[in-house]
DNA sequence: AAATTAGATTAAACTAGTTTAACTTGTTTG
DNA sequence: CAAACAAGTTAAACTAGTTTAATCTAATTT
């Protein structure tokens, strides 16, 4: 039981638990470990899992027709992921989702979830308020990438996210903020003199 | 009570209200009138509604530093608008939305849809969904505009939206689609030939 | 109906960021 | 530990989309 209380204090931000109602709760989580480079979700196949990540970090990306990598998402210990689209209309992804690092995962197969709405309808609540942020958040990055300049993005990661420059390799860095690694290196060689 | 009809076929999508649950839900509504070109939303105030749109048309935007204006969101008959952001966090909001046509909004103030959580449960699970769905799209809305070129992006507008086109000026659909209205005259002209 | 203003078009000059390519450094793996 | 590969750097050539500016058209206002 120990190993989901880090999940337990994520969703104890909005929602208060019973012990009885952590027990359920938990009971219908399963944990995963998976290698750096591993793979969880992947194109064509259905995501069956929102994961929660308890030790680790991964991050989501789309594959163009050109075969670049545009990275959609980057998350660490106690972040969420998923190719979140594909989780709740139960339809084929578009996107990778794949390890950075050894991680340790808590996942809710999509089944599990709907029964945790019957049983435990506060829960309900709980993805409201997750998903309403969730959405937030993807919309401040959009404006960001459609109206500021690389170099403003570069910035403004620094300032927020300074762990996932340490964390996430340069052309990770690179796709997700929308530049090449080319162009980042120029940035961040430029702000050294 | 008729005049409520729009909504609730909206919210019931999702959940099934009873004669008496609509009647409580609609008495935490207010019908709206306004104006093409009228604000509901202005940066520094808070957001205190939720609107759905019955029948009109809206956009909301956001003015970069340049004073450029990068269009969020677009919105007609039957769909929702608002500065989300600010709408949640209670926060000062960061964007405008304007009235496109004369416009008929049906609106929940952020107290009462905190009543409507307490006295319909049910609503946790409409506005979860609600938000889930909101959040694929704004995730997809920005998958394309980091991947697309400028003319597939208004090649998709043009399948996907074709009501867009006529119902908003160029001006917007161009800022909407993360372009000048140059550009877009230009891809508009080249692809008549 | 004239005057004013807002939106749309066209074209030339420009630029932020990409592409291509060659080289360097670091990290797996046999 | 050598070989092979993956990540990062630098620089020159290039391009998708912007900027500036002038003209045209269509609404709105008076």
């Amino acid at each position: 039981m120990t190993e989901f209380i880090s999940i337990i204090q994520n969703v104890s931000r909005f929602i208060t638990l019973t012990r009885e109602e952590e027990l359920l709760f938990t009971s219908l989580l399963r944990m995963q470990k998976v290698r750096k480079k591993q793979f969880i979700v992947q194109p064509e196949y259905v995501c069956q899992y929102r994961t929660y990540i308890a030790t680790g970090a991964l991050r989501s990306y789309f594959m163009g027709n050109d075969g670049q990598e545009y990275t959609i998402a980057l998350a660490v210990d106690d972040w969420w992921i998923s190719d979140f689209t594909s989780y709740i209309y139960q339809e084929p992804a578009t996107l990778f989702v794949e390890a950075m690092e050894n991680s340790t995962l808590i996942q809710i197969s999509y089944q599990n979830e709907q029964m945790l709405y019957e049983k435990l309808p506060k829960f309900e609540r709980f993805f409201r308020l997750h998903s309403q942020r969730g959405a937030a958040a993807i919309q401040k990055r959009m404006l960001g990438s459609i109206s500021k300049t690389a170099e403003e993005r570069y910035e403004e990661m620094q300032k927020k996210y300074p762990q996932f420059l340490q964390r996430f390799p340069q052309y990770v860095i690179a796709s997700y903020l929308g530049m090449t690694t080319q162009f980042l290196s120029r940035i961040r060689n430029q702000k050294l003199k």
